[in-house]
DNA sequence: GTCTATAATGAGATAGAC
DNA sequence: GTCTATCTCATTATAGAC
C-alpha cells in the first residue's frame, strides 16, 4: 500500500498528517507554511520534506483520509422504515465536516494548492448526493414519504446544498469557532425540517414516536 | 469622497477595479498577481501601486462597489401581496452573486486577504437574512403563508443557506462557468419550493396564477 | 530517518526619474 | 499619473552530513 499504514513504520508520517489537519482547520492550508507544521512537530523541515515533497502531497493524503472516514459512516446503511438513522447519518456526517472542516471552508485554496484533487472531490460530492436520494427512496418505498419526483427532486437538492454548508453557515453567520453536539442536531433538524412537509401520515407517526420500532 | 466618482478623474483607478473583478472571478484573489493586474491592464506594476497600496485596498473598494449594487437592487422593496416581486429580488441577488461570485467560492481567502472586511461582510449578511424576513413578514401578514413561527424561521434560516451558496452549488456540482436566466430562475425555484408547503389557499392560487393582480 | 545548512523562487512593495 | 529599477521577504525546495 501506498499508505503509512504498514505493520513497523515510523509514524512521524502520521503526526504530520494530524498535525497539518489541526493547523489546517484553524487557519487554512495557504496561511499554514511547511516551517510551521515542521516546528509544531519539533522536527526539521528537511525532515517534512523527506515524508511529503509537496505540500500537494499533504493535501492529497488528508483527502484519502477523509474519504476513508465517509466511507465507513455511510457503508452498507440500510435506512428502510426508521427515519432515526438517517438522522444519525446526518449527524455522523456533520461530525467528519466539522473535523476536515477545512476542506469544506477553504474549497477554492485547496482546488488551487492540489488540482489533481478535482475529480475526486468531484466523485465525493456524487457520493454524498446519490447518498441523499438513496435515502429518500427508502423513506418513500416505506411509506414515510411522498410527493411528486419534481418536490422530491428539489428537496434533494436542497438538502444537499444546506447539509454541505452548513459548517460554513455557522462559521459565517454565527462565528462558531468550536462545534458541539447542539450544533450537530440543529443541523440535521434543519435538514430534517426539509423533510417535514412531505411526510405521510404514517410518516409523522413515526417521526412523532422518535424513531422506528423499538430497538 | 474617497471615492473616484469624481467628474474629472482619470479612470484608471476604475479599470483598475474592473479588471480586478474579472479576474478575481475567474481564479480567486491569491491567484491572481499584481503583476498579472498591470499586465493586464497595460500598464506598470509601479503605477498600480500609485492607486492602490495593497491588494487590500483592491478588495476593499470592489467589496464597496458590491455592498452598493447590493444596496441598489434592496432598496425600498415592499413585498406585500405579491410574491414575484420575491422572485424578482432573488434572481437580482443571484444575478448580482455570480457578478461578484469570487466573495462567495474564496469567502476564506478575501478573508485571509482583507481582515477588515470581516465586520463589514457580517453585516451584509446580517442585511441579507433580515430582508428575506421582512418578505416572509410581508407575505404571511397578506395571509399568503403560515406556519409555526419555528417551522417558519427554520425555513428562513433554510432559504438564506440555499440562496447565499446556490451559486457555488452551480459552480461545484453542475460546473457552471457561465450563468443563464435558466441557472437564476432554477435558483429562485428552489429557494420557493422551501415556501411551498406553507402557501395558504390564496397564496397557492396566487402563486399558481403566477403572480399578483395584473400590472 | 533525521538533521543543518543553503539555494531558488516569486510575490508584494517602494523610491525616484520622467 | 506613469514608468524603470530595485528591494524585501516569506516560502518552497534541495544537497549532503549524521
Amino acid at each position: 500500500m501506498a499508505d503509512g499504514t504498514a505493520a513497523g513504520r515510523p509514524k512521524t508520517r502520521e503526526r504530520i498528517l494530524a498535525v497539518c489537519q489541526t493547523l489546517f482547520n484553524e487557519r487554512g492550508p495557504a496561511d499554514v507554511t511547511t516551517a510551521e507544521i515542521a516546528a509544531t512537530l519539533g522536527i526539521n523541515e528537511g525532515n517534512l520534506y523527506y515524508h511529503f515533497q509537496r505540500k500537494e502531497q499533504m493535501l492529497e493524503a488528508l483527502f484519502e483520509a477523509f474519504e476513508r472516514e465517509l466511507g465507513r459512516i455511510a457503508a452498507d446503511r440500510e435506512y428502510g422504515g426508521d427515519p432515526t438513522r438517517y438522522a444519525d447519518y446526518l449527524r455522523g456526517w456533520f461530525g467528519l465536516m466539522w473535523e476536515w472542516r477545512f476542506f469544506y471552508r477553504d474549497g477554492a485554496t485547496v482546488h488551487r494548492l492540489a488540482p489533481g484533487l478535482r475529480a475526486r472531490i468531484q466523485s465525493l460530492s456524487d457520493q454524498g448526493q446519490a447518498e441523499i436520494r438513496r435515502a429518500m427512496a427508502g423513506m418513500r418505498a416505506a411509506g414515510l414519504i411522498d410527493g411528486t419526483p419534481e418536490e422530491l427532486e428539489r428537496v434533494m437538492v436542497n438538502a444537499w446544498i444546506v447539509s454541505t454548508y452548513w459548517i460554513d453557515y455557522l462559521r459565517t453567520r454565527h462565528a462558531v469557532t468550536a462545534i458541539t453536539r447542539e450544533h450537530l442536531d440543529w443541523g440535521a433538524a434543519q435538514v430534517i425540517g426539509l423533510y417535514a412537509p412531505y411526510l405521510t401520515p404514517e410518516g409523522m407517526r413515526i417521526a412523532r414516536a422518535g424513531g422506528g420500532a423499538p430497538t
